[in-house]
DNA sequence: CTTTCTCGGATAGCTAGTATCCGTGTTATG
DNA sequence: CATAACACGGATACTAGCTATCCGAGAAAG
């Protein structure tokens, strides 16, 4: 079970994206550059973000992308359900209706006990993603980088923000 | 993101097994019969399985797979571990460490932020899995199915077992 | 010694995720 | 209005991991 490398990157970009002033917005390719990955492949995942409202496209020239809510509002989980999808990692596929002990369908009301134990585990999964917003993140980076990476790194985004 | 259709298989086979008296086995073509998967699969699932110590296998003439341990003191979670790995969905690539922002590789000393979330988050989805044994599976199967089928199901399994 | 069964590896096939490209339409600017 | 810059959306190839099957070797029971 593995989680797509987008959804990482969505973070990221969520990330970069808090630190930009209120009416500024970033282009796909910049937001590539800064990160290091295909251009082409993370476009796919803006749109997507924008798609569930994450972000908000800029249309035209000098647009690009920016936060559709402030940092504190958008949190982990939305961009993991963004990119990734909502539906469990775990699916029960009814085992339980084949072989010898089948029964008619309409015995099966309730979903199976291994569906609930994993159903549970999958929404405290889910929970614990939803604590972090992209603002927290932001502040635990602050802490985490030293103050000459952060000054070259705002410099940087004031050279290609718009 | 989706768990390994294995995973199903291998708790349900856990479940049929507890269900057998404590010196027989069931062979690995028997089983896949009584769930309608296909044998040779569900055969390499039972191999890692019982390599994670969660079976034990009886070999030779008339011999098959039981469980290593109780019902009670196997989780689900020894069996997601055993045929999905114990590593997170979630891969840091260090992204950090790429684009403009780079720095050298001497002050990433602790994981970034992100990935510290998602430790949180795969740590209690396990710890909820590890809350369910297989013996709370079994009890949970004698009030949701009906009597019929049980017995039906535990003739089946007379027949079957060594 | 023969039967029965697991063991272990070798090997296709399939699906979801990875990655790239290009034509279209929209907006700012001169 | 003309042009340049840029997002949008679909089409397409590649890749890794999961799904599925097969068969020979070896171990235990009778
Ligand atoms: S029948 Fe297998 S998990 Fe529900
Ligand atoms: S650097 Fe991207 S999650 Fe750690």
């Amino acid at each position: 079970m593995r989680l797509s490398d987008g959804v990482e990157w969505g973070v990221h970009v969520c990330v970069v994206l808090a630190t930009l002033p209120d009416d500024a917005a970033l282009a796909a390719a910049k937001l590539a550059e800064y990160h290091g990955v295909p251009a082409a492949y993370l476009a796919k995942h803006l749109q997507v973000l924008a798609g569930a409202g994450v972000l908000r496209t800029v249309k035209g020239a000098r647009g690009g992308y920016r936060l559709a809510r402030p940092p504190a509002d958008i949190t982990v989980l939305d961009v993991v359900e963004a990119i990734d999808g909502e539906e469990s990692a775990f699916r029960c596929s009814e085992i339980r209706r084949r072989g010898p002990l089948a029964m008619p369908a309409r015995e099966y009301t309730k979903p199976c006990g291994i569906h609930r134990a994993f159903s549970r585990a999958d929404e405290v999964w889910r929970a614990e993603l939803a604590k972090t917003t992209i603002a927290d993140l932001l502040i635990g980076l602050l802490h985490d980088v030293p103050r000459t990476a952060l000054e070259k790194g705002a410099r940087w985004l004031q050279e290609s923000a718009r």
